[in-house]
DNA sequence: GTTCGTGCAAAGACTTTGCATTACT
DNA sequence: AGTAATGCAAAGTCTTTGCACGAAC
């Protein structure tokens, strides 16, 4: 579920353009790390701060572990980025797309993670907001189990 | 969605059963953290390391936190109890009670957990395993917003 | 009696922070 | 020029671990 070169540049436009409505200053450190990240959202990749690091400092190696964690920071109060706790121990980020909010499916055997878009859970929304009064700002499905092919790797090594 | 005092008392068999068929020793302090997060699973809570290590350690203060962790850490290989990724930092634990799933909501305002037992994700995993071919084990699903008490309050104070 | 579990303190992993310097606007 | 952001290293927070002692079976 990864995005096109198009769709990329277009979501860097908006983070880009979200940093200054805020007054922060778009620095180069800052303009890396967004592009890294979207980057990696090509191939639908979830990293975490030092995987995302050790790909900013290889592209600019002045640039130094705080920073990365202090825009990170910046991004997921803005809103830009969601934290996930997909694996077991650490945080993994992601540029948010859209509204429309998708789930993971992780595969506790290859740690793969499966997006997949689904509307299913309006259903649970309105019972959510109508039945209890709660008002809903996002949510997170995880789903943990084994992909297909790791059901066949271990089919076949039996 | 707490638990009564019987129900309590069955879980608590079962997973000292659960020890000694995996050959952990039932000692004090496993037996005091067993029976802790139990009592606060009654009232519905959802414990970090530390709440419980305040309460066991007041009970008996011969015991160490790194025990806490250690137990905790066996119960949750166990799968006796769900680690929960709820409020923003920490890790938070919960005794599994059965098998349905059950769905956290939080209150972003006053860090409230509501939770919600519905099985409207049963259409979900079907799609999931059908076309996907995901064989899923488990699944977690939050929802972050505002509580009906919060929202209230939010609009006298306006 | 043997083996496993525990407490303590020390080490480890990850993240944040203080401060002098640098870079945006 | 003025303010905000950065790099570095140091400090902070949470968690795990090594080891000698104690407790369960």
């Amino acid at each position: 579920m990864g995005v096109n070169k198009k769709e990329s540049n277009e979501i860097k436009s908006k983070m880009f353009s979200a940093l200054k409505e805020h007054d922060y200053k778009l620095t180069k450190p800052r303009k890396l790390v967004i592009e890294t990240m979207l980057g990696l959202n090509l191939t639908g990749t979830h990293c975490t701060i030092e995987e995302l690091y050790d790909l900013v400092h290889k592209k600019d190696p002045s640039i130094g572990l705080a920073t990365v964690y202090r825009t990170v920071n910046m991004l997921y109060e803005l809103r830009l980025v969601a934290k996930l706790d997909l694996l077991d121990a650490r945080d993994r980020y992601e540029i948010i797309k859209n509204e429309h909010f998708h789930h993971h499916l992780v595969c506790d055997e290859c740690s793969k993670i499966i997006e997949v878009q689904h509307d299913l859970l309006d259903e649970l929304e309105e019972m959510i907001t109508k039945k209890i009064g709660f008002k809903i700002k996002n949510h997170s499905l995880k789903v943990n189990g084994i992909c297909k092919e790791c059901q066949k790797r271990m089919e076949k090594n039996e």
